[in-house]
DNA sequence: GTCTATAGACGGATAGAC
DNA sequence: GTCTATCCGTCTATAGAC
């Protein structure tokens, strides 16, 4: 591997540790295993390795949440993604970027942050839209804000999981909005005839 | 104002705008206009500083969450709660301190964040065994679960609003949890004959 | 009680040898 | 391309004058 790719390897692993203003370019050589002054000759300082390596990170975060247009009802897949096991002491790696003004003030970073989730919302928007198409959640649901809420409900289980210091809290915080989904969930109206053919079902419809 | 006042006051607003890891003691003591090296009369170090700031930023969180507790139907007070005004840019005073390692190695301040968010929990569980006993909630919700669900959308809310720069993708959130709540919400029924404290607007409808 | 001065370590970055 | 040596600023904390 070259000193390129574990220089950036390391950094993101710093940037979700740490987060980026407590990462210093000391602690991303010596985890990166190259020596002193090596970042230098890559990047251009600190900013650029955070940036190049944050990249990588919000592509795979981003790729996570297509699982959100897979098989079975509308309902069903956003129950599965919900469900997800997140190591939730450790943080989201994107949305601990937020807390870090130095983050916040450098307006590349930030807005990959804000790139990252409105790349998922639109994936949370699509199932959420079908689901209520097909009449398995209620008409008053608007995808735009029920989006937004169900991602705030997985980064506000990160923040309650660290508080304690356990998953739990997160677990609980999932589990309750499922449940919510459940009791407002319907029987998805038969939107074709062969409603009970379940790898097809969410690409035949209407 | 006395210096110590001026400096518990002073650490309370830096650790809001940027933590406690990247306040020194050197910003509290300009801020507070006091001295340098005031603080070490007064306090032991920074992290004794922090833990007094802090606490009365705790005690003033869990505060507000007494408004749960006030008059309405419990689903009107949960509404009313989520609805409360909340500068979603500036981030939580209490959740933000989560996203620091230094925080989270601390035992005496991870552990105020999160005996703040289990008192604030605690007023949630009371409202929504309410909502649950007077069947304006389903049986289904599980109060303890619901109480983190909700704290996690406010404190999710924030995430998204400081990744944005905006106060909307937070209101969003908040919204999309009210149309859930209001999808799922019956009627009260009447709930007890002789219990009848304070206003009763919330027992009479029916 | 409050301040100035300073200690000793670490921050981000650069120069230049190899 | 990679490393050593080093600059200058800031960090938390302390000593001690006033």
């Amino acid at each position: 591997m070259s000193s390129r790719e574990r220089l950036t390897e390391a950094m993101a692993s710093l940037l979700w540790e740490r987060g980026y203003a407590a990462t210093s370019p000391k602690d991303v050589m010596t985890r990166a295993g190259v020596g002193q002054g090596s970042i230098y000759h890559h990047f251009a300082g600190k900013h650029e390795l955070a940036v190049e390596a944050f990249s990588a990170v919000v592509d795979e975060a981003v790729g996570k949440a297509d699982a959100l247009a897979g098989d079975g009802s509308p309902v069903d897949r956003m129950e599965r993604y919900l469900s997800k096991p997140r190591e939730g002491t450790r943080g989201c790696r994107v949305g601990r970027m937020t807390q870090d003004p130095q983050v916040v003030a450098d307006s590349e970073l930030i807005e990959m942050v804000d790139g990252a989730f409105d790349a998922i919302a639109d994936r949370w928007c699509a199932v959420i839209a079908e689901a209520v198409a097909d009449g398995e959640l209620p008409a008053s649901v608007v995808p735009e804000e029920l989006a937004r809420t169900l991602i705030a409900v997985i980064q506000g289980g990160y923040v309650l999981a660290r508080a304690r210091g356990s998953q739990e809290p997160m677990d609980a915080a999932i589990r309750g909005m499922i449940t919510l989904l459940e009791a407002v969930r319907e029987p998805p109206r038969a939107a074709e005839p062969a409603h009970d053919h379940q790898s097809h079902q969410h690409k035949e419809r209407s």
